[in-house]
DNA sequence: GTAGGGTTAG
């Protein structure tokens, strides 16, 4: 351009540099522009800070904006450090700004309000962002899409999905971004996958092609609907909608849908076919085989991850510490844990810690979990408690599961499979007297246990079941089916467990009720109606039982057939008598 | 010249 004889101007500059996201070709710019004399144009100047924004070089962007004063500032200056304040999860400084611009005269636009929504709706800020939008439902703002959008996301990364359909519907002609608003945030929640999948229908029919952004949120919306058949069906609208060759977002969200779909080898096929990844890519797979429990396979994609020059992310780490917590691997889960911040910088989040105290706590190294807790840089909330709890109950220690039940309750009082826990713990104990009292707290509380069920999709149609219930239409023969195999098991060496029988039942009975257990009966149906050979697969909301666990594992080497059952926390997968977790977990 | 949405874990 400049050879070509034409003047750069402080427009040109802008651009250029909106165009930039690289933090080093912003810096040169910067140099150019200093050099040229350009930065005395507030354009270029405003346009700078936001690249130094999307940089994530917070600091040069607040340079930038103190160093022009009043005279120099326009309202885009404003809403330009405003933005950066958002991006960097600064809801509240961002609302300061806000406020101080309004006292020095500028007047805010929609532009600035859907900054300061963003920003709150980064930094879950409910409270403050509620405030905000109280104040704008006189005005039009709360029709226009991109402040509707702002409203939109805070209210569903906030968890008030209700509200967010409502700042949603305010808007007559919603745009393509406000629809995929809507659909992240239904995608979000888990019991609304189905309204994730409506939207995006709705939106195709409002006449709205769907762009990769809808694809990426519809795509993990399906992914907590867990349902192979819907996830090879909308690979199939992917790879119709010819969007998939450019966007390495959406093959990334497939890898998670097949991985949660059961199917990890798919998931690793597409992983493999990849001609372009990104760090991202390399978490969804890592992911997906630790679920699995193929523990070896995930860490060393890891270490190839690394040799290729990727750098990890604090995601990477849950993934690899978790895969060591699935497989027992203390001294390596140690050593990632420890070159977090000393190779990577990355400090351990909560989760990371939560991840070692699981990682421990299955390798009954409950001296080194307190150890652990009493060095961490914070407290811990349920998020660390949980997995020390589960681990308590796998080894039978009592008083320290006693304690992490006690405080999960204490920091989350609606929580209802801490106290199950601790009563099943009391139970299996045979301390029926404590048993007994941590199920009143319950009653007394109005904590529900939720109820264990399970699922298998067969023909496309989902057939649910839940524990000792006789909804199904054909329930009557899967107990018959189930009974025809008991002396089959028995004979290849299973025998009921009736630890994991709940409540203080009389050992037949207990003995029942395990065969009522919901996972038993998905499979048994599944069984029923597949072919001989054919794998099946069951999911369930609740981890699996430790008696359906060995039940499963029997029935998969009498019956020749490969099983996966996925539950709460991972996926087991049963054939020849043994499970892919080798019993650990 | 400035603004809104996305993938990964638990």
């Amino acid at each position: 351009m400049r050879r070509g004889g034409l003047a750069v101007d402080g427009f040109t500059v802008s651009t250029v540099v909106s165009a930039v996201t690289g933090i080093t070709s912003v810096a040169q710019l910067h140099g150019y522009a200093v050099m040229s004399g350009l930065d005395s144009y507030v354009s270029v100047k405003n346009s700078l800070m936001s690249g130094y924004g999307k940089g994530m070089l917070l600091e040069e962007a607040e340079r930038l904006f103190a160093d022009m004063g009043d005279s120099t500032r326009t309202h885009v200056s404003w809403n330009c450090i405003i933005a950066v304040y958002g991006q960097h999860g600064h809801g509240r400084k961002a609302m300061e700004l806000f406020q101080d611009m309004a006292r020095r005269g500028f007047t805010a636009d929609a532009c600035t309000l859907a900054s300061v929504l963003s920003a709150f709706a980064t930094s879950r800020d409910l409270v403050a962002g509620t405030e905000l939008h109280c104040r704008l439902i006189k005005g039009k703002f709360i029709c226009d899409p991109h402040v509707a959008s702002g409203l939109v996301d805070l209210y569903a990364k906030c968890g008030s999905i209700q509200d967010a359909w409502k700042s949603f519907s305010e808007v007559d002609k919603p745009d393509l971004v406000l629809w995929n608003t809507l659909i992240s945030g239904y995608s979000l929640h888990k019991d609304f996958s189905e309204e994730a999948l409506l939207s995006f229908r709705a939106m195709q029919r409002a006449g709205f092609c769907p762009d990769d952004c809808s694809f990426v949120c519809v795509i993990s919306g399906y992914s907590n609907m867990s349902s192979p058949s819907q996830g090879q069906q909308i690979h199939a609208v992917v790879i119709k909608s010819d969007i998939q060759s450019s966007h390495i977002s959406v093959h990334n969200a497939m890898i998670t849908l097949y991985s949660r779909c059961g199917k990890v080898s798919e998931a690793k096929m597409l992983f493999d076919r990849l001609t372009e990844r990104n760090t991202v890519s390399y978490n969804s797979i890592i992911a997906g085989l630790a679920q699995h429990g193929h523990a070896a396979e995930a860490l060393k994609l890891f270490e190839g991850m690394l040799n290729s020059g990727y750098e990890p992310t604090g995601v990477t780490f849950i993934s690899v510490l978790s895969a060591c917590a699935y497989s027992g691997k203390v001294d390596e889960g140690w050593g990632y844990f420890n070159s977090m911040k000393q190779t990577y910088g990355i400090d351990p989040c909560e989760e990371h810690y939560s991840c070692m105290i699981d990682l421990l706590g299955r390798a009954k190294k409950f001296k080194e979990v307190e150890e652990l807790i009493m060095k961490m840089p914070f407290s811990l909330t349920s998020v660390g408690w949980t997995p020390l709890l589960g681990a308590c109950r796998t080894h039978g220690n009592m008083e320290l599961g006693a304690r992490a039940a006690r405080e999960i309750l204490h920091l989350s009082p609606s929580n209802s499979s801490a106290p199950v826990v601790l009563s099943n713990m009391y139970a299996s104990a045979g301390r029926w007297e404590e048993a007994a009292k941590v199920r009143k707290l319950m009653r007394d509380r109005g904590i529900k246990k939720k109820p264990g069920c399970s699922w298998i999709e067969l023909g496309r149609i989902i057939h649910v079941f839940v524990a000792s219930e006789v909804s199904h239409p054909r329930i009557k023969e899967v107990y018959r089916f189930l009974e025809g195999m008991s002396e089959k098991m028995r004979l290849a060496g299973y025998v009921p467990d009736v630890r994991w029988a709940l409540a203080k039942d009389q050992a037949a009975e207990g003995e029942m009720r395990l065969r009522h257990h919901s996972e038993k009966l998905a499979v048994a149906f599944g069984l029923m109606n597949t072919k001989e050979r054919e794998p099946i697969l069951v999911l369930k909301n609740l981890r699996i039982c430790g008696d359906c666990h060995n039940a499963i594992k029997i029935i998969s080497g009498i019956t020749h057939r490969e099983i996966t059952v996925r539950d709460a926390h991972r996926f087991h997968c049963f054939s020849d008598g043994s499970c892919s977790c080798r019993d650990y977990w």
